[in-house]
DNA sequence: GGGGTTCAGTTACTATATAACACGCGGCGG
DNA sequence: CCGCCGCGTGTTATATAGTAACTGAACCCC
């Protein structure tokens, strides 16, 4: 609520050092993080929410008036690729990825396992990760010889503010 | 592969059962079973893998030539509220409920947990359901106030006989 | 028989995503 | 120097997925 996003003269610091920290992971990873790239990988961390790709292509336009579909499309995929974000297949929405901020050198160098959290109602969503979901999936993918690759793990329901207060008055 | 879709007279006694099986479903549910629902059933159960709607549309028009996307999705929205089918959200397609063949009277009635396998190489979609997984799911979410309602679990990966025949030689 | 509900037909449209081709730029070998 | 190639992007067109809104038929209930 508090960002304009009329111009894109703001960069809080938060901001700036995710895009920092996304360049420095990239060079690492051999790829290059190009003007639109930051500039949609910028979009999408500024959002509080998921946005759809046409959704951001909106806000794209205001910085690149000549873009369209593919231009925001690839972009997200170079993204993805790169573990700079996440899509949300639930909603076809795409969001920062909340590890992409640490730049910790060692390790897992991208996609990590993370789950996502979405409130019915407010429509929030959350990112996790947690292990123990990663490890019983695997396990039950194991059970049946299955080797995981790239989990998806979506689940509606209420987020806590929205649990504690009930809804509309259940009709039925 | 060994079905042959052109001419819907073909009847396996595994389909018929299944479809018997959704029938008595509904009915416990107060819900109806319609020929249009019954017959995007039957499509979705024959198909050994995912459809998507306007596959499916396809198919259908064969029995119903007028049909037109709002015939499939709302069959298609019916079938997902019985908790005969299951939407795969990363294939944006529809696969028959491995549970709903199981005319078990009691407990749960449907939208039971449920996972899926998706392999990366033969595209071979399988469902789990694995009390683990939705555990581990609930527990992370309820660690940070979230009731969950229902869970999106897909894994893409490789199934068995791709893991075992290492696909084309990795380049990279 | 009026009035509700449910289901399906129909038309039109919105939203999401990709194909295919063209161009500019930088590197590299002839 | 030139042609070629890989890459990122621009551009146009199109494919795929999903809904809105209105219509009418069938059924049930009173």
């Amino acid at each position: 609520m508090t960002t304009g996003q009329g111009s894109a003269a703001e960069m809080p610091e938060e901001l700036a050092r995710a895009l920092a920290g996304a360049e420095a992971r990239c060079l690492r990873a051999g790829a290059q993080l190009t003007e639109l790239r930051r500039q949609v990988l910028a979009l999408v961390l500024e959002a509080e929410q998921p946005l759809g790709a046409y959704a951001l292509l909106d806000r794209l336009k205001a910085q690149r008036p000549g873009a369209a579909p593919p231009t925001v499309y690839r972009a997200l995929d170079f993204l993805l690729e790169q573990g700079l974000i996440h899509k949300v297949e639930r909603l076809n929405a795409f969001v920062g990825c909340v590890e992409a901020g640490y730049d910790h050198g060692g390790g897992h160098d991208h996609h990590h396992p993370h789950q996502f959290l979405i409130c019915r109602d407010c429509g929030v969503t959350v990112e996790i990760s947690d292990p123990a979901v990663a490890h019983a999936l695997a396990d039950a993918a194991a059970r049946v010889g299955f080797r995981v690759g790239n989990a998806t793990v979506e689940v509606e329901g209420f987020c806590a503010a929205c649990a504690t207060r009930p809804p509309e008055a259940a009709g039925a």
